[in-house]
DNA sequence: TTCTAATATAATGCG
DNA sequence: CGCATTATATTAGT
């Protein structure tokens, strides 16, 4: 659809016709196109691309190398590498979003399963709040005290340690 | 063979600001080629800006409308729109992530904390894991048995109940 | 200052 | 239309 009105681009006079008209993938290339813009072919594509591992940030004397080897003009060079290192940094940064809500998620669920875990934590003496309670603890340390208190006195009433009996119990 | 820009560099600052009335015609005399390429004045854009926000989808009668009002063609309006939509989807996008970022840092420190808390948790008798281990509640239940026991034992060779002394010490 | 990388924006074509 | 791509213009940084 669209009203396609070719003309209005091409005033610049067609911009030379960068003749690459014979590639050598000899790919698709049947539709009539005389407009300023023209999308690169599969193969130069595949240089550049492979181009821009090694060195993404050519200077201009790589960049007209390049861009005679390519067959287009080191303006367009320039461009595309312009273009593609944003693109990169776009793929990139949606890499690190999908990474990062997969994170977020497993993060949560730990969450999750530790709260679970502290709240299900529960003194056997006083049947409140753990450990990380102030008063439970020195509950637990009253405790702790007077059983060793208590075994002492034992120990100091009695000439045999009862308590082995009592371990046995059960 | 660089096409170094002589251009006027002058454009930068104010660009001119107004350009009320004609400034469509292509006052601009350049001599060299005439690009398609045209950037819309601050004007325009507020304008555009302004109609966005209550109709993020004008149809083709209301583009030719604004293209009008605003004194472009209906075409640009289209493209402007197309444009605009991405960019402040890109810009969504990317406050998510931010706020997964922060998001996750934030779970992460609480997490964090919540380790530390359960590492901390000792049974203050053995010394080992909390509650939640099941050898551990025998330890501790023993622990309480014992002590019972000992409670038992000191009162009935003693007339008097020592313990008070014994709680009252801290 | 000039240069260029990074960015914003305009415009084209495809699915 | 949404999307990726190509191209141009402007801004920022060394």
């Amino acid at each position: 659809m669209s009203s396609s009105v070719t003309g209005a681009a091409a005033g610049s006079g067609g911009v030379g016709g960068f003749g690459a008209g014979g590639d050598d993938g000899g790919s698709n290339n049947d539709k009539r196109k005389r407009l300023a813009y023209k999308r690169l072919t599969s193969a130069q594509t595949a240089k550049l691309e492979k181009y821009i591992i090694d060195c993404p940030h050519p200077d201009e004397a790589q960049r007209r190398q390049l861009a005679e080897e390519v067959g287009i003009e080191p303006k367009q060079v320039k461009f595309w590498f312009q273009n593609k290192r944003t693109q990169i940094k776009n793929q990139h940064e949606r890499a690190d979003n999908n990474a990062l809500r997969a994170e977020n998620e497993r993060i949560q669920n730990e969450n999750l399963l530790m709260r679970e875990a502290l709240n299900n934590i529960l003194c056997p003496f006083c049947g409140g709040p753990p450990s990380t309670d102030e008063d439970h603890e020195l509950y637990v340390q009253r405790m702790a005290l007077e059983n060793a208190h208590l075994k002492e006195q034992a120990s100091q009433n009695y000439s045999f340690n009862g308590l082995t009996e009592i371990y046995n119990i059960y």
